[in-house]
DNA sequence: CATTTTATGTACCATTTGGTACATTAAGAG
DNA sequence: CTCTTAATGTACCAAATGGTACATAAAATG
């Protein structure tokens, strides 16, 4: 009696009261699930990706996936905000501001180059939410305004580059960022036909290095006013 | 008697002999299947399509399915590699000597790109290749060879254009064919979740036609020696 | 004509799949 | 201490799925 009091005397602090504690594990069930069933999907597809073996992969059972999520479709879904959520917010540290426009530039490209291949389990989510023509994302409610700094970031250094007379005018910051997405996108994207077509190892550190290098050239090429060599 | 002699003596010319009506009958059964077939796999992917679905869309059944193409995933790749042949024969009949190297490389920029976004079945089907990470292109045995004159045509145009001066020398033709295949590509499949995150018609004429001419703009200006705005 | 091969319809099957009914435990609320 | 609510284990299910066994018609072959 005096122990149980005693223990409860303890661990009646905010952080680690028998509510809290509860809540923290019921947070940890769904992020265990939400973390395999990114994977699941990443790898198969939606289609693809089977409840069954997700869930075995869990540490906890089928029965609490369709408990906290609902459905596979509302477990793909959740899979896909999280993994928007999760590549943005590592995006938007950049600090760019202190650099030149043509340095600012050539690091937010070669950044974002390496933020895809190390990112592979959204480029496949990305790719896979792209043949089911965005029926999933287009439910997503703040994917739009988790975006919205990528544009602005881009806009900021172009405005610059114009201001300084580096980069020429009349260009539109979101055609720059399609054209950049495309090349660092296509880059991890289709590296797996690309390297059977053409008989290349497209993940070697040699063909990423110079991958890299010739995507950075280009962007800053189609940008600057007078591109030497 | 004499009447049924008499046909079989009409029909008895090579092209309609009865032996040939049922080859021929044969291969468009075949061929009506490897269409629905492309268009399913194309639509939900290689786990997401449904045989029953195929063999009720065909002119014949699922039995015929399987008595032709032996399963799904054998069906599958024969509607990949029909896929890959067809894009890349018509992609081939480009005439592009007679032009002025930059003119060379405008044209087929602007062409691959028109040509993609003709071909969304085919993108699609890459798309799904590269989730399965390659495990089915990688069984056909002609694929490479097929997509060698792409990499030749550019070639051939770069060359003449270090030669008379106007591209810069030191690229790499297959590089240059890698960044084209990306902003093209990207452009068509990654259309609907920028559309969705962008909130752009994405296949409107309008977003279309300044997409053409900035692709065609950065190509040509990563090649070209002195571009001038 | 006899026989072998090609082509096809019908009906069926084992397994897998997403999903649930039911019971139960544990914990918080009053 | 009772009652409600959140959480979870077990066992199960109807439907769908890829695939096949069997019979057979039609045509090619000899």
């Amino acid at each position: 009696m005096n122990q149980v009091v005693h223990q409860e005397a303890l661990s009646d602090t905010p952080e680690t009261s028998a509510a809290a504690r509860r809540l923290a594990e019921t947070t940890r069930t769904r992020a265990d699930i939400l973390d395999v069933a990114a994977h699941a999907f990443s790898e198969k597809g939606l289609a693809g990706a089977r409840i069954n073996e997700i869930a075995a992969a869990t540490r906890t059972s089928k029965r609490m996936i369709y408990y906290h999520f609902g459905s596979k479709e509302a477990l793909y879904l959740a899979t896909l905000e999280q993994k928007y959520r999760a590549v943005r917010e590592r995006e938007s540290q950049l600090a760019l501001d202190h650099m030149s426009p043509e340095d600012a530039l050539r690091c937010l490209t070669s950044v974002t180059f390496d933020h895809h291949i190390a990112n592979e389990d959204y480029i496949r989510m990305v790719m896979s939410e792209n043949i089911n023509r965005a029926k999933y994302l287009r439910q997503s409610k703040d994917v739009q305004a988790l975006n919205r700094p990528a544009i602005h970031t881009l806009t900021n250094i172009y405005q610059r580059g114009v201001a300084s007379g580096v980069f020429r005018d009349g260009l539109d910051p979101a055609d720059i960022h399609a054209s950049i997405s495309a090349l660092v996108f296509f880059n991890v994207s289709n590296r797996h036909t690309f390297g059977v077509i053409f008989s290349q190892d497209t993940q070697s550190p040699a063909y990423t290095a110079t991958r890299r290098e010739n995507i950075v050239q280009m962007v800053l090429r189609y940008v600057k006013n007078n591109p030497t060599n």
